[in-house]
DNA sequence: AGTACCTGCTAACGTTTCTTTGCATGTGCA
DNA sequence: TGCACATGCAAAGAAACGTTAGCAGGTACT
């Protein structure tokens, strides 16, 4: 297993969040391509793509396969790989379990208190 | 109907892609709760929460309702929407085609021209 | 040698998002 | 009147993200 934690289920969703990355993934579930094809037919620059490409890739959403073409050219090309993400509060639940996330929060309460000494007009 | 489009979809990942709204919605799967008390239960300060509570309403994912305990103070309480989301290839690629997205691309490429005019080492 | 494809990378900028801090408002109770 | 607890909002700094521009390398065909 990679991982399986709520942890991917975060790099997932955050590499769907993306209009780009959907349209890019939109693209190649109706059919395999290189990046610089792939780059052409949605309008946008190569850089750009490459680096939302990582992004899915990461996330597991797409392979990329280096191929040759008969002609010696270097092709990288990406395919979607199959998925079926079903989103429900119990899902949710059950990964919020396991994340490592930005705080591992200690158990005190903050907030600089409810405001004290300040009446307003007597 | 609330819009249906590939925005919505795009939104309600937005707001997915959070490890603090993914806590906030694990803490609320488990019961409603109303702002202050599920702030101290989770650990961080009112005013984050409340950001983050906002944009799981906006997507949908969670309803307010003020309510008044008995005692007079105003509680604004908050649960989760029952949702059920399947993410797939062909979903993504269905949503990916109603996308109000950052750029209307224009059909014209540009990546200006693979690298001319360089002769490197002679 | 020159052009046309392909790949990859990084520095830098602009923009958005996140988070904190602080103040304003209200009720109820000692 | 002072404290405890509830709500709300806005400014501002910090951190993350998205995007472009430019350079690097490669093969192949004229």
């Amino acid at each position: 297993m990679t991982e399986g934690g709520g942890d991917e289920l975060l790099r997932v969703l955050a590499a769907l969040a993306s209009p780009h990355r959907l349209r890019v993934l939109a693209a190649l579930a109706g059919g395999r391509n290189y990046v610089s094809r792939l780059a052409r037919d949605l309008g946008i620059s190569r850089a750009l793509l490459q680096v939302h490409l990582r992004k899915l890739e990461a996330a597991g959403l797409v392979t990329s396969d280096l191929e040759f073409s008969e002609d010696g050219k270097a092709l990288k090309f990406y395919e979607v790989v199959p998925f079926e993400l079903t989103l429900t509060p119990q899902v949710v639940r059950d990964a919020a379990g396991s994340l490592t996330g930005p705080d591992d929060h200690d158990p005190d309460i903050r907030d600089h208190g409810p405001d004290i000494g300040k009446d307003n007009l007597s």
